[in-house]
DNA sequence: CAATTTCTTGTATGATCATACAAGTTTTTT
DNA sequence: AAAAAACTTGTATGATCATACAAGAAATTG
């Protein structure tokens, strides 16, 4: 089926060439013609691929959340404790695949942009609500019940924030150094009481 | 001196306006002409007070600036000990006349664009710096080198993270009790070596 | 190799929007 | 109250951009 495989290299090449456009001109700024340009294409074919803007901007988001999810049932793999699951989730949200410059900063913007975009606020809210989810879910094996919802919103809000400092591009830490930083601070978390 | 005092009230309800209409709309769609609805005004008058968009955007971004400036000076009134000065610090960024959805929705969007607007840009490296500077000053007295600059960035992260979800307009915590959580954790992180 | 499908692009269209401008209105000054 | 200054607005202009479309190139099929 060489039909499928065209296809499905184009959507790639126009995926990361919009990623790569939307973390060099922003979100709001970028424009088909410099996507185009990007991935040595024109204009026009990406309608032809994805049909509008809108949708190439959905496909990447897609993207971006699908390399997240690998990466967190990659670590998830060889867990055998709650403890274990929930510092594999943190982690997951620094993986080398997915703490780059370019990511971070697109995925912000997704973010702050969600509000406004019905299709983006929709897969924003699938995300957040599967993070959340997983988080409670080795939580409640792990933390009695007062605590338990605070600390799942510390956890959030920290890796939400280290992504924010990453987008800005300022001092940012190699992905390795962010997931010691994050394992080191869930484990403090949970160790709090004692 | 009445000619000021128009020109003042004008820039106040125009850059406030912008707030809202920035919330509503989102930073990257919002409009001239929906921010001089919101503000009952025309969109040719906010060229006259601020001859451009880009510049009301910029004074409007120095607003949430000064605000924030103006909370954490409150806050540091009575403190005499380097810890609580931190802990004033930390609290501002969630003081009740910060904290609402309407500026962390703006203020999350401001720094998402702000890598691509240079005037932008110029206050939020400002910002970023005086806040980093304001906290590492406390830190120097109360923890030991290696520990501090990490420290620094936890913390930093963590507020930002907050905002971040503030803005994503979810289960919002209120402004008191985000600032027992953000104080809750800054001892924690104080305390850890004991 | 002819026919058909798939792919690619340049250009035209129409929408959106910031801004300039000129013509008015209100307020202040003298 | 005349003159001047400050303010306000509607409209025109021009730029930007997503997208539709038609025509053509390349690949696939029979």
């Amino acid at each position: 089926m060489e039909r499928k495989r065209i296809r499905d290299i184009r959507n790639d090449e126009l995926v990361e060439a919009a990623i790569r456009s939307i973390h060099g001109c922003g979100f709001g700024r970028v424009t088909m013609a410099e996507i185009a340009r990007e991935a040595g294409a024109s204009a026009a074919s990406i309608n032809y691929y994805f049909g509008s803007k809108d949708r190439l901007m959905e496909e990447t988001m897609r993207r971006l959340l699908s390399v997240l999810r690998t990466a967190t049932l990659a670590r998830l793999v060889d867990t055998r404790t709650p403890r274990e699951r929930l510092v594999a989730i943190v982690e997951a949200n620094f993986d080398d695949t997915l703490f780059t410059p370019a990511q971070c900063s697109v995925w912000i913007q997704f973010w702050a942009n969600a509000p406004y975009a019905p299709s983006l606020a929709r897969l924003h809210r699938i995300n957040r609500a599967r993070v959340a989810s997983n988080i409670r879910r080795e939580l409640r094996q792990l933390v009695p019940e007062p605590a338990r919802e605070r600390l799942q919103m510390t956890i959030q809000a920290y890796m939400d924030g280290v992504w924010t400092e990453a987008a800005q591009g300022g001092a940012v830490p190699d992905a390795a150094s962010a997931r010691a930083d994050a394992r080191a601070l869930t484990e403090l978390l949970l160790d709090q009481g004692r």
